[in-house]
DNA sequence: CATGAATGAGTATTCATTCAT
DNA sequence: CATGAATGAATACTCATTCAT
């Protein structure tokens, strides 16, 4: 369930010869379209924040478009990874046996990781309803690895009686929604009110299991 | 508890000697504003679209920015209008004595209003994370109207024994959160798959009832 | 046989509302596409030369090749409107009842032609070679209309025993290109050599007139 | 009256040390100015038909524009070649008596050298108009030599009265505007239409015998 | 009230060229 | 000798906005 390292070495991973001003071009974007949204931001902005040449960005990145993909992919990837690995089953089998266990390890594990990659979240939210070719990779992803390996999980705690007894993609839904709702609420719609993320968490854990308890 | 009366017309209420261009122009932006973003919209665009001189816009909006808050300042109203109204009163006392009828209810009229709404209210969750005033203009209706009186209702049903003793804002929260993220991922994030929406709905609604229910 | 309005105005004849500003656009691009080619001049020079914003160019022009387009087809109309005009039957007809005097009609006008509009002539030649659409407007204005004319004017003339019996299409490229190559040499090649005018024009029409000649 | 090798070996002569790469940046810069233009073709472009690194062209040609140099001044040496070169008396003295004879065996020749190097001929033709200097090495090549050869060669058939006595550079660039002319419209202004390419040169043989021919 | 010509700053992208490796 | 990262100026074109008609 490692995703420690760094995601912009992630991101930059599948490129050959990474330069210095490469890096640095993907932290501005990131910063630059978080901030402002991805059309709203110009490539000579970037490139200002970033201290490089406009043309440096095109050398690396050929069009603003592809630049915007070539971050958001490994984040799709991240964002799904933990439930994708092989490891996650130790999680299952031996230490979460109760629903409980396996929900707020999960909750606690991504919500880190969001709060770490915040930025890119926020771009990648933002930005999948223009984007076709963005969704595609988006639930080709979800699709063809998440929901099969949430569904084998969500039918043992049915099995084990500690999930109601409905489709789990709908639980599967219903579950994420309010882990990442949350997150859009206080980051996205809401971030200039005080929250006690601390307390709120906490509050949407037991919130999801009462939800999903089978009716006793 | 009324939103009938089509939502153009309402933008279009404070507004005098409203001429047919006018009514173009709206309807043009929000077509335009939800199919491709704000930023990446052109007055252009939005002109051709609504069939009058470019210059026609500008003479009803100072800017596009202006045209952009003059059609959602409205949304934010009518979002928020039903919680709001006098009329809501009797929902109340009258029918909704348990707090599923209330919420029932509520989860209908909302969704239909979002249902018929659904591009404005894209727009508004698109923008909202790039403008300050927006995100002001948001917050002052629902501070000063919408949690002083949902908190009074969630008093009521808790009281009643119907709701968790939870601080009444996280049950809102919780509660909205599941409708609006509903909606978010089925509109934006996810719109290209397949969704059983009345299915989906009743499983919403029984997820929030069961997690906002008190322990026994 | 009158083209003796400015090709400027009939270049624009066909566009409506010709405002002061449009005028010196395609002034101006005749101008600088004559002097540096079309694909070395920019447009921002362009606007520069007509003391316009270069937002205006491509208010009238869509793209920098649309008004490469709208200056050259009027262009080739005009090259070849003396040979389609109804009132060239009497050049045929009365006065020019020789081959010689038909000829010398011709190549006096069509060299006037040329040297009142020697810069657009230039920018056809020069760009006809790479774009394909640019070809098509020729090819599919001289098929039309000049070779079926000029066919029955040679075929008149064959006749008549002024000229040598053979395919007059070859007859009419021999002609032509000995005219129009005289001015290409003269303007586009070698326009930096002194050249005798009128001597060598003369010198042109007695070699066609031989070369062209019945073998006796 | 060889020009046999391959143009490509000329071109490279002068330079020493000629490398594999530099083969085909030449090979490769034809290529691409010949069919889009000078000015529209990238060195990026070139660089990329060539296999080469775009930093390798300028290792070899300080500039675009001199690797247009490089290639067009053997260009112009070599479309000259034949006329200048000792030899070229056998043609005259020995066999050619007629002048028929001579000029079948020039236009013959020629032609073969243009149709084995349209590319390079299009260029010229092409960029000669734009470029000064280009037009001066032009200019210095054909008065120093060809002019002056030329003329000996007129001379000696108005002598022998095969030509008709007008002055005999008038009579060269009447032949010559023939000559290319056929190619540059063939090529040039109307590659899409279909040539009867021999029938074509004969008659333009005869069109420039019969137009030179001494008027009986 | 509506138009659309005009603008100049700004857009993403390409350019020829340099230079450290 | 060859590379390709880096550049900054230039490119064609678009933008939101103004204003005379």
């Amino acid at each position: 369930m490692s995703d420690q390292e760094n995601i912009l070495d992630f991101i930059l991973k599948d490129e050959d010869n990474v330069t210095e001003k490469q890096k640095k071009i993907i932290a501005a974007a990131i910063e630059a379209f978080s901030e402002k949204g991805f059309a709203a931001t110009s490539t000579s902005e970037i490139a200002k924040k970033a201290g490089v040449a406009e043309g440096t960005i095109f050398r690396h990145y050929k069009t603003k478009k592809d630049l915007l993909l070539k971050l958001l992919s490994p984040m799709v990837s991240k964002l799904i990874a933990p439930i994708v690995l092989k490891d996650f089953n130790k999680v299952l089998d031996a230490e979460h046996h109760s629903f409980e266990e396996f929900l707020r390890a999960v909750v606690k594990n991504r919500m880190e990781f969001l709060q770490k990659n915040d930025a890119l979240f926020k771009i990648l939210i933002q930005e999948i309803p223009f984007h076709q070719d963005l969704r595609e990779i988006f639930i080709d992803q979800i699709a063809s690895k998440v929901f099969k390996r949430l569904n084998e999980i969500m039918d043992f705690y049915k099995e084990k009686g500690d999930v109601l007894d409905i489709p789990s993609m709908s639980a599967v839904r219903l579950a994420i929604t309010s882990i990442f709702g949350y997150f859009i609420a206080r980051h996205l719609i809401l971030p200039d009110i005080h929250w006690d993320d601390e307390a709120e968490i906490e509050r949407t854990i037991q919130f999801i299991l009462a939800g999903l308890a089978p009716k006793s």
